[in-house]
Parts: structure tokens; C-alpha cells; sequence
DNA sequence: TATTTTTAGCTAACACTGTTAACTTATACT
DNA sequence: AGTATAAGTTAACAGTGTTAGCTAAAAATA
């Protein structure tokens, strides 16, 4: 005979064992091997209990959204605390941003519906390439030292400016309207120009 | 009685409307809705037939890879050449990229495996908001004047830097090596600081 | 305490998915 | 004309998310 709180605990507990085997299986094979019948059985429990517990798969991935958004955002309140000059606070918090990334993967992917396109072959991929090749030459007339290594480092720092500004406007996460984006755009890229020579 | 010419040409034009095919339904449903069947049956053939073209689902999506690669660079390379200067062809080839990604965002999406999650949810999430608050308080700080669309502005650029570095190397779509990311990272947010005030 | 109501859990099914094996039909070549 | 080859078919396997309908146990009520 379960009282109330111990009913809901029991609940809260299963809740979190799902989303516990989740993790794992994301971890390990990505959010597109999680099937609800895996998690039922690594729970001990039949299929239709995950239902209990999560509407629909859907749901367990915008659990990870929210509970990833609110690790990182500790995180990173917990960075700011420890430096005194913005200047600091801003550089370790991007630090910390890029180590939550990796060290909990699982999140950060279900945060961002990145699905990891064949990781292992992504690399062989000679089309790439080709368009590494064009943005590098133009980099490279900018630059007045001829370092391949920093061509290189000021070629990956201006793609990811235009990746990450490209897919976060397209996954809609930010409200920020259209006529933004540009100006969005033209900021990161004028700062990256600035910079190019140190 | 087919050439062999002819069959090639049949064999690559079949190919042809299977891909574009699968870029309606990614446009329309993303890249989990397209199906093998639903392909079949709108360019008229039975299932298998799919299987003669593509060795499995995930082949069609390199081969989208490999063609947005190409697409992209080729039209950064004719921007390019339609300007002079290193800094405008830069800057062009930006907005170049931007728009690709948004003209043949079936492509884009392919290429970095976004799965779009929940597009129309996402904006609604306020945990987002608690994250984005920490970060735009602390760009606040280096900031001279005082506007607020200015900081909103400054924090999609910063998150920008830090999503496009963090999901790159993610996807391991460069070969760039470990100890390289910690220096783009930095690169990219020192950049960032210094522009800051226009 | 006996009876009803609520809850927890189950099995079984539906409508899909990627993929493959085995068969049939039509075409091309000797 | 007869045979090899290719093209295309149906049918099945093993898996998926999701739901309807049933059973057994616990909780609440009388």
C-alpha cells in the first residue's frame, strides 16, 4: 500500500530510468537507434509503460532539450561566478560552453537535431574539400603571414561563424526576426575580417 | 531495344527523379518522412527498384551530401569572382553561403544532419530563454551603450560563433585535430570581444 | 469488512519502416 | 528460335511508434 508521495516517487523514478537507458543508447548509437521497446525492456517493464510516463518519443527528446538547456545554463552561471572582467567571464564561459558539447553529447545533440551523418565516412568525403579549398584561397589573400597551420585555424573559425549562425536560424530556436540574420551575418564576418591578422 | 546509351541514360534518369523525389518530401516532412516506398511509388515503380539505385536510405542522403557540397562550391566560387577585393569577396561569399543554406535548405540540412526538432515547439521552450538571459547579461557588460536590440544582436552572434564551432567538430566533418579546436575557439571569441563595439 | 473505483500493468494488434530473397517477364545477343 | 541477361515484380522478415482492450492489484468509499 503506496501513500501518495511514495506513488509519485516511485513514478519519478521510472521517469528518470528511461531517461537514464536513453541517454546510454544515444551515447552509443545515436537518438535514431532509441526505440521505446528497448527502453521498456531495459526498465523491466512492458512497452505501453513508457507511455505512462512520455506522450510520445518525441517527448522524451524535448526532455533532453529542456533538462540540456538548463545544464548548460548552470554551467555557464556557475563560469561567469568565478571571473570578475567581462572580457574573462565571456572567454571561460565559451569554454565551458564547448566542454558541455562533448562531455554530454547526448544532450547537446537532441538540443540541436544533430543526427551525426555517418561520422566515420564524413571525413572521406572529397567534395568537402573542394569547398574548404575555395573559402581558404580567399582567407589566404587576406592574411599577411603565409602560415598553412593558421590558414587553416581562420578557415574553420569563419565556417563555423556560418554554420552555426546558418542552423540555429534554421532550427528556429531564437526568435530573432528575418532582417536580423543579415545583419547577424555581416557582424560575426566583419569581426572575423578584423581579426584575421591577430 | 535500348542502347546501352540509352539504358544509361534511363538508369541515370530514374536516379535523377528518385533524388528529386526525396528533396519534396525532406522540403516538405524532413528527412525521417522520406520513405523507400514513398519514393517507389511516385516514380512509378515497385520497391526494390529503389535498391538498384541506391545501396540503402543512408546512400541517398550521401549522395545529397556530396551534391550540396558541390552546389555550395560552386556558388561561392562564381561570388568570388565577381568581386576584387579579399575583404568584399569574403563578406559576399557569406551571404552567398547564408542563402544557399536557406535556398536549398533540403541540402544544408543533409549535409550537417540537422533533424529539425520540433521547429514550431522550439521557439516556445523557456528554458532557452534562461540561457540566452545568463549570457546577453554578460555581453551587457563590455558593452558601451546601452541598446537592447544591439545586445539581442550581439548574443546570436556569440551563440552563432560557439553552436557553428561546436557542431562542426562534432560531425567531424573537418580533419582538423584536438589540440586545433581549443585555439579556433578562442580565436573565433576574442574576435567576437574585439568587435564588440562596432 | 465488503464493494466499488481507480490505477498499473499486460498482451495483441495496426500501420508503418528498411531490406532482401525468390520469382516472373521482357529485352538483347548468339 | 533459343538462351542469357537484365528489369521488375510480389512476398516476406525484422524492426519501428502508437493505441485499444483486457486483467489484476491497490485505494477509496460505503
Amino acid at each position: 500500500m503506496l501513500v501518495k508521495n511514495d506513488r509519485q516517487k516511485q513514478k519519478e523514478l521510472t521517469k528518470n530510468a528511461i531517461l537514464k537507458v536513453a541517454e546510454e543508447i544515444v551515447l552509443q548509437e545515436g537518438w535514431q537507434a532509441v526505440s521505446i521497446r528497448k527502453i521498456a525492456e531495459a526498465i523491466g517493464y512492458s512497452l505501453p509503460v513508457v507511455y505512462n510516463h512520455f506522450e510520445s518519443k518525441d517527448a522524451i527528446q524535448e526532455e533532453f532539450v529542456k533538462n540540456g538547456f538548463n545544464m548548460l545554463a548552470t554551467a555557464m552561471q556557475s563560469t561567469k561566478e568565478k571571473y570578475a572582467a567581462p572580457e574573462q567571464q565571456l572567454t571561460q564561459m565559451a569554454v565551458t560552453y564547448f566542454d558541455f558539447a562533448f562531455q554530454n553529447s547526448a544532450y547537446y545533440k537532441m538540443m540541436f537535431g544533430l543526427g551525426i551523418p555517418s561520422c566515420q565516412k564524413a571525413r572521406e568525403i572529397e567534395e568537402i574539400g573542394n569547398f574548404s579549398s575555395i573559402v581558404i584561397a580567399t582567407i589566404s589573400n587576406l592574411m599577411v603571414q603565409d602560415d598553412e597551420q593558421r590558414k587553416l585555424l581562420k578557415f574553420h573559425t569563419l565556417w563555423s561563424i556560418l554554420h552555426g549562425l546558418t542552423s540555429i536560424s534554421m532550427v528556429n530556436l531564437t526568435a530573432a526576426p528575418d532582417e536580423m540574420q543579415q545583419h547577424i551575418l555581416l557582424d560575426a564576418v566583419q569581426g572575423f575580417i578584423k581579426n584575421i591578422n591577430r
